[in-house]
DNA sequence: ACGACATGATTTCGGCATGGAACTATTGCA
DNA sequence: TGCAATAGTTCCATGCCGAAATCATGTCGT
């Protein structure tokens, strides 16, 4: 299911993903079109099977019956590709993005090629399973990636201007989509989370760094170059491992968390521990996990003061820290108002577990084949 | 001089005036279209008197020579108008946003009626003065500004709904534009300043306040629902009006610096003064103008780390600061570095004077009679 | 001096997307 | 059974664009 469609008709198909099944009538006023544009550029849509009419709709009022139309999310299959240094991470979607199979195998060595021969045949994996070709396949990383062809710079895999979307599409059959990790979740969130309905929106992931993506206008803006993870909340505070004081990846990240825990307790922990203990009542995990989502909440305050964005997402596999750390997050966000009266909360809470992010890089494959604008 | 020309053309026009004279084969390369619809845009603009044909270029090459095409700057009059409670700042410019004539009186009163009356005997006497018809007028005011063509809330004027720009519109021939003071300057920087080479640029202004614009793919973000003057420096620092440590207004304002020296002094100093003593070595002077300029560094910081802009400007009546305080700006800004390792120092300082403000408000009208996109 | 050549500007022509007007299709209601 | 209302389609005028051909104007070699 690949075709050559005009340029119009893909935003079409683009829009009854993201924001539902609607007639051609709905379509055209929510596109701004008219309803002959609408009638030309479904039709090739519905000629490749791309969309569908499905049951006519009588409204209550008089009148023809609508008929809406609908896109066909189990004629796709894709695949993301989500790499660490620890573990490779890999779904199957359908058009929709839900998932529906996946992966994880042991990350073999850093070195180039063996990374691309595991990749390669955790898709034919999937592949096989899957039944049928694969429509596209994404694949994140940790790092700068450059023009979606070259990993510039990833400090996790030690990598330094590999052009790993050559290297894989010579290793499978599919186009390869390539992508920073966050870009992926953000244009997960994008599509199919709560950046569906805002043309702007911020997104913090809590994990094992500090992630940030920014969304403004539709477009996801390159910010991995100079990343949120050091962005200043206290020059008193602790030391993070760059030697900076009081920057957010001396709060919130994972690894910061469990050592400052672990020095008050004199024993190893995890960070499903420091959370329980807060949530139990254990005073240094509470303060610890405290000054987190503190400074978490001033991360918030200064994206929305300085983005302007109405949204902002905050997810991550470290998420659950907002849970634990509700009052102290609350209570940075507040500590510096400015004149914001926004009758609405911008901030919204995604779980998350390790195959969102390869769900994300499924994201990056979808938007490969269905390109915005 | 006020006509109506296909849309295409305009993007022609505004090019020009923001990129400079160029010929219609360079043209073509640089808006990415074809020398046929050049010449068909050019054309109703040359007879309209918008563009001119300068001297042909003999290039030391071979060919047919080039024949460079030009504004007509001096066929246009605007009136630009910034208002303050004190001040009411008018200039006259040029297409260019050359300031060719201005004029400063007192506030009147701050009632809404009075005020209209003295913006249309400043615009009318700025008219008489120019002997011929404005194009537009510009007006821009501190506060919110929806739609542009209501104050929604300015807490300098103590407006509230106010509709200003039917009211002014209905005093005045030429069509009105109504914006936010710092979106004006943002304007001005973006086409006739250092953001004329940048899609995306961050504005940050220094002076009675602290002011902040930003520039996304070319399209002016708004942001002032929630300022950037509170942004959070540092929790242990020195209050601010509003009851907050160590936000952004609490060190880098006119009124925080002169009262902090006052302070240590024992007597009122202003904030040229803070400036000198500072640069002659007093030692409190010193303090505050370092831990601003330091501040500002952090602002600067924090803001290529949310918004991946390439490019700050610095500005504002007290711009003075960052080069009493270079050493300490710049140890600001690299107290966090984050990843950045760009080869380009993105920030540009421009100076200004209070003028500057009117001349922003001119290119609101400007770019009221040309609309970009 | 004159023609070959190179390049910019212009004109012609056909392709293509768009949207309005008119028309058909389907439904509920009087 | 007509009428009103809404959905979808067909037809056509319009406008914008770019490829190719043409014209204009310069340099350079012989």
């Amino acid at each position: 299911m690949s075709t050559h469609l005009p340029d119009g008709a893909k935003a079409v198909a683009i829009d009854i993903l993201i924001h539902g099944p609607r007639s051609r009538a709905q379509l055209a006023k929510d596109l701004g079109s008219s309803a002959p544009t609408l009638t030309r550029l479904v039709k090739p849509l519905l000629a490749a099977g791309v969309l569908v009419e499905t049951d006519a709709v009588h409204t209550p009022g008089r009148g023809r019956s609508s008929v809406p139309l609908d896109v066909v999310p189990d004629a796709w299959r894709f695949v993301g590709v989500k790499l660490t240094s620890e573990s490779v991470y890999a779904v199957t979607t359908n058009l929709r993005a839900e998932v529906l199979d996946s992966e994880t195998i042991p990350a073999p060595s850093l070195e180039v090629s063996a990374v691309v021969t595991a990749v390669a045949g955790i898709v034919e994996r999937l592949r096989g399973r899957a039944g049928r070709e694969l429509d596209a396949v994404g694949v994140t990383v940790g790092g700068l990636v450059e023009d979606g062809k070259t990993v510039a710079d990833s400090p996790f895999l030690h990598w330094a201007q590999v052009p790993f979307r050559r290297l894989l599409a010579a290793e499978m059959a599919p186009p390869v989509f390539l992508a920073n990790d966050v870009v992926g979740l953000t244009r997960a969130q994008q599509w199919f989370g709560h950046g569906r309905s805002s043309r702007d929106f911020a997104l913090l992931t809590v994990g094992a760094g500090v992630g940030y993506g920014l969304v403004m206008d539709d477009r996801v803006v390159p910010t991995t170059v100079s990343p949120v993870s050091h962005l200043a909340i206290d020059p008193h505070g602790p030391l993070c491992p760059w030697g900076h004081r009081g920057c957010m990846s001396s709060y919130v990240t994972s690894p910061a968390m469990t050592a400052a825990v672990a020095q008050a307790h004199r024993r190893a922990v995890t960070y499903d521990e420091v959370l329980d203990l807060a949530g139990g009542g254990d005073a240094a995990a509470r303060r610890v996990v405290d000054e987190a989502a503190h400074a978490l909440g001033r991360a918030v305050s200064a994206i929305t003061s300085l983005t302007g964005v109405e949204r902002i997402i905050l997810s991550g596999e470290g998420i659950r820290l907002v849970d634990v750390g509700r009052a102290a997050l609350h209570a940075g966000r507040l500590e510096y108002p400015g004149a914001r009266a926004s009758g609405v909360d911008p901030v919204v809470v995604r779980p998350m577990d390790f195959l969102e992010w390869a769900r994300g890089a499924a994201v990056v494959a979808i938007q490969g084949v269905f390109p915005q604008r």
